[in-house]
DNA sequence: CGAATGCTTCGGCTACCATCGAAGTATGAA
DNA sequence: TTCATACTTCGATGGTAGCCGAAGCATTCG
């Protein structure tokens, strides 16, 4: 009855707290096997098997192929910024896993979103980039100006080649720890990927952490001071 | 286990079709009794009553008790945010609660989002704020310039009493049918209060719809031209 | 080919929760 | 005070979904 969208199918998706540890898990940015999710999720393989065929019913997740193994996968980018978005409610709320272990400062200075970078370090680079007029926000949409282009050029990454995607080149995606927004798209994940390609940074195992390497860190700030 | 916040029992609360139904009628941002609650939801007046307390123990909804008559709302602004956010995403994968009617166009057309102007007039309206440089976006929150501030208070707002409140006073809310960003916080509240209180636009009885007099357009129009 | 690994499907159990009828509480009106 | 309205709480029921053991496919490896 009604008009207007049916939200209670991705309430309910997300409202068992197995599948939402799946999806928390699936937040790292990588591929995660059945067997992966089900210890993240804990429970068994069977058990992850019918939750993992829901949220791909639901067009949460999908699945890859490889072999005898089946890597699951958020299904886009879209459902990155949801669940980020909706752990920032939770988390405004006080709603935790936990209670803040020694992870959690790690996890609030630099963690992936996904695929992109988040947490202080994600705020204050998309910052930068808006305060140098790089980057132009316009109504919850962001696209990169001239010179924003040369500065990302300048970093190593190939700009032509992100723009023959379909996917938006420039996203913001609102921070849960900063209730502020980093850059995500496919360029914010490209610069995660450059971080990672050049040393300066490490994704922590089991973990959304992003651990900077001291000389890394130093560059990373060089390149977007506060 | 792990660390992160919790997005479960969020879902959870939102998951069902019952109180799904009640937080998208309170989206419409006027405060409904159990009562009217229930027939939104299309159940019974005991359950509803249960579902009401869920929600509310949950903070996604609060009440206010007024002689025999008990009215609920939305929490608060975030809460309002949320569920905008949720249905975009619903709506992006045609999850809707019914084919779209007749009153799909209206809705798409201008419709209140908890308590501003959404759809494509909520949209222009903050594309011509930003254009005109009237309102500064960075990094997901918005503020109003010096230049916004005299043309805020040339429509009649008193600026002064909303910066006293404790809330946001410019917010950025992501548009479910436009899919892009319109203008929240005591602001946008402000401007749709001044909308209707002046005889420009009218919220349809039992929808989200707003209705805008062909004298008010035209003078909408004038104010944010395209 | 067989054995092993990774995952899905089936069957049955259990627990939870949405639902409603009926009774109880609170506020207001007569 | 008595009745009516608005809502909550209690109790019982039924359905659904999470869960796991066991069996069934599929792929790879020796």
């Amino acid at each position: 009855m009604k008009e207007g969208p049916d939200i209670s199918q991705i309430g309910a998706l997300i409202g068992d707290p197995a599948r939402a540890n799946m999806l928390t898990a699936l937040m790292g940015g990588q591929a995660l096997t059945a067997s992966e999710l089900a210890g993240a999720a804990g429970v068994t393989l069977q058990t992850a098997s019918t939750h993992l065929s829901r949220l791909e019913a639901g067009g949460l997740i999908a699945q890859r192929k490889q072999g005898r193994h089946r890597y699951f996968a958020l299904a886009d980018d879209e459902v990155g910024l949801l669940l980020e978005n909706i752990m920032g409610f939770a988390a405004n709320r006080g709603l935790m896993r936990s209670r803040p272990g020694p992870k959690d400062p790690a996890l609030r200075k630099a963690r992936v979103c996904y695929n992109h970078l988040a947490g202080d370090f994600g705020v204050r680079m998309l910052d930068r980039l808006v305060a140098d007029g790089d980057v132009a926000l316009d109504g919850g949409e962001a696209s990169l100006t001239p010179s924003g282009e040369a500065r990302i050029a300048a970093i190593g990454i190939d700009l032509a080649a992100l723009k023959t995607q379909r996917r938006p080149v420039c996203r913001t995606c609102l921070d849960w720890s900063e209730r502020r927004s980093h850059l995500a798209g496919s360029l914010g994940e490209a610069l995660l990927a450059r971080f990672i390609a050049d040393g300066w940074a490490k994704r922590e195992k089991d973990s959304r952490a992003i651990r900077f390497t001291a000389e890394g860190e130093r560059r990373f700030l060089a390149l977007f001071p506060e």
